[in-house]
DNA sequence: CCGCTCATGTAACTGGTTACATGATTTA
DNA sequence: TAAATCATGTAACCAGTTACATGAGCGG
């Protein structure tokens, strides 16, 4: 408890708790289905890792009776449950690991390597596929304010606000170079 | 150049192909100096990184002459510049991909774990460290347009509007929360 | 009974991290 | 001349990844 935990550990901690008692499976499954692909929710990845929250205290589990392929329910202890409010409360990271990453943002840095003629493709590209997602994560959103979930609303709702950042952004700079910034 | 290169591994061409010719301690200030904690820089990132871009004919490098401690002056090849083209250009990686990650949003879906009193606390804080960093981060944008650098403008005028879509929604969340949402 | 989903796991790898270590050059 | 910065690197580690492998349960 006392050492530090990864950020995965701590999502999967909450998502246990959201969802408590259930299996590693489902677990695994929040993220595959994840509209945000930052963590796979491979095997290798969450298995390991919830037995190592298990020996550490902050997780039990019991098998499911009569279930012949030994499939685990797992549920936060006292202590996990301390784990997860600590993790939420302040004092919060630096506001440096506070702000969110955007690969896009990144690239744009280096567009003078682009010959001018293929900036506006890039951005049009981008543009697009950003406008499609906000459709993803706004139907996200609307699903989980119908089943009055508020805080994962706010989550989804979270993502909309900043895929129309981005998508803001995008139109400032599409302009910005079209005028030859 | 045909095999997968990790993200790192594009931006640091950028940054080479941005301040060439420039030592491998340079291309690591970059990222020490930035604003976003993403890649931390280290020297055990970026010399072996260095090291295999050249053996794959992306970098070439030269010995500062007259230098006694050998540092050494990287550049792109041709090879180096067609990899960093391709990595900008379309087809972009997945929409998913291109989202932003933001561990605030990914905090705010467990907060039905915190005492009602404890969530407003968290969200003044982060709102606190967001409005400084929002400062930092238009300084960097101020600079880099004063400089008359257009696309590191951009990049930074991206993470402006990010943090400032980051308060809207704190502030949406904080209004929610209050009206018991 | 076939195929999909549920369910659990391991093995090899990789792309970073921190911490350590050394020495040259510049500046106060 | 001492301290800060420039400069290069290695070693141990770690948290994730992909790919593989197995098998139970269930719906058509």
């Amino acid at each position: 408890m006392t050492r530090g935990h990864s950020e995965l550990e701590y999502v999967v901690l909450g998502v246990v708790w959201d969802a408590q008692p259930c299996t590693a499976y489902a677990v695994r499954k929040v993220f595959v289905e994840s509209p945000s692909s930052h963590w796979s929710g491979s095997a290798g990845a969450i298995y390991p890792l919830l037995r190592r929250l298990q020996r550490q205290g902050l997780l039990r589990s019991r098998v499911r009776r009569g279930d012949q392929r030994g499939s685990r329910l797992f549920q936060l202890t006292d202590a996990g449950r301390a784990a997860l409010r600590a993790w939420l409360q302040p004092p919060l990271p630096s506001a440096s690991s506070l702000m969110s990453v955007d690969m896009l943002r990144v690239r744009m840095r280096f567009f003078g390597a682009l010959p001018a003629r293929g900036r506006q493709a890039v951005l049009a590209e981008a543009a697009q596929k950003l406008t499609a997602q906000l459709e993803v994560v706004r139907a996200d959103a609307a699903r989980f304010k119908r089943a009055g979930d508020t805080f994962a609303y706010l989550m989804a709702r979270g993502a909309v606000l900043s895929v129309r950042a981005q998508l803001a952004w995008l139109r400032e700079a599409r302009e910005q170079l079209r005028s030859g910034g």
